[in-house]
DNA sequence: CCAATATACTGAACATTGTTAATTATATTT
DNA sequence: AAATATAATTAACAATGTTCAGTATATTGG
């Protein structure tokens, strides 16, 4: 990487920063090109010489995002042994990095990151996000329980969906309307789900 | 209601059907006041003398939807066993609905009515929307199978969850990528869930 | 039926946003 | 140090939601 590379990176860098401690905290809505190049410290068209528009910004953004969750995740649930309990914890520490960070739920799964090409790959890193960090653990089921790989992908796409339904709930709607309740859901939901897993077939 | 009424109520009318007939086409990206108002045939200043803001249309927009695809599911499902069968032909005519009018689907789940006093109550009216028109055949379940409430309350929330999660993913992110493989998720989801209602407890 | 008043409608104008293009400032090279 | 290339900025445009003052229309009292 030349010196001009280096550069650019680092003048990237500064916009994408600005843009995130945004995202963190007012979220999406407050995000203009205007106040991200203030608070990098740059007039709004510069912006322009680093990013084709702002939601190239905003995609990077959500890679950016997508890996801290991942570290955040995997270092929440490394104590808990493999198989289903890793699996729970992993879903709900998940689901908890989303309600910590709205406007990053909002990012991943609502806002259509629309008409950019990049668009395809950034949907599938999305919709099997939650798989790969539990990837180990199913794996760990699949040898270490009855259960067939077929009966197994269906419960796994179930954790995936009931996981996003209920943030999606909370979060635009807020339903359950206390966090208390949320959780309470939470740990109703996923535990029911994961534990069908060890149910004898019938 | 007086003369008055009447002629206002004529009046939001024109413009909620001008705002209707383009959300079922074209989505909520492409509506704008001016398009709505030269579609009501009407300067887009007017349309303020009827709503608040553009926001209320669309609310009460919402509320038309809601009515309307209440209908459309209950016709499908009407002569269906009740019970079971009829909670999965409700519950895939739920979905079907939402997946051939997308920005109904945005309006219900993604969109924030944000800053309108009636929030509140809409989002209860949305979060429910499936319970309630599933309602009887759940009670037939509770009459008619060994499961108790509790368990039943579970399931129907899952039901809930996981039909708004597999939306989520194939309308904002093209996932699962095409519309048969997405039926197919649906059916067996769908299936796999309620069919618990009827397995003996464990 | 006409004038006075109330009501309804409209265009002009403003604010906010994303974006582009021309101009100015800065750095690099010869 | 001058010429050139690169970077950054200002000015401007377009689309959108919204407001307001003016104009047209309807209603009412004599």
């Amino acid at each position: 990487m030349n010196n001009k590379q280096i550069q650019e990176q680092r003048m990237r860098g500064y916009f994408m920063q600005a843009a995130k401690e945004m995202l963190k905290g007012e979220g999406l809505r407050s995000l203009n090109v205007r106040s991200i190049a203030q608070q990098a410290g740059y007039s709004f068209a510069t912006l322009y010489n680093y990013f084709k528009d702002v939601k190239e910004l905003v995609f990077l953004c959500v890679n950016d995002f997508q890996e801290e969750c991942e570290t955040e995740i995997m270092l929440k649930a490394k104590d808990t042994p493999a198989g289903t309990e890793r699996i729970k914890a992993i879903t709900k520490a998940y689901i908890g990095y989303f309600v910590q960070y709205p406007s990053i739920f909002n990012l991943f799964f609502i806002e259509r990151l629309g008409d950019i090409g990049q668009k395809q790959p950034t949907a599938a890193l999305i919709y099997t996000f939650l798989d790969r960090l539990c990837l180990h653990d199913w794996d760990y089921c699949l040898q270490n329980t009855e259960k067939e790989e077929k009966e197994i992908a269906i419960i796994k796409q179930e954790l995936n969906y009931v996981s996003c339904g209920m943030l999606l709930f909370y979060m635009n709607r807020i339903q359950p309307s206390d966090y208390t309740e949320f959780t309470e859901t939470v740990n109703i939901q996923v535990d029911a789900i994961v534990a069908r897993v060890l149910q004898p077939n019938s």
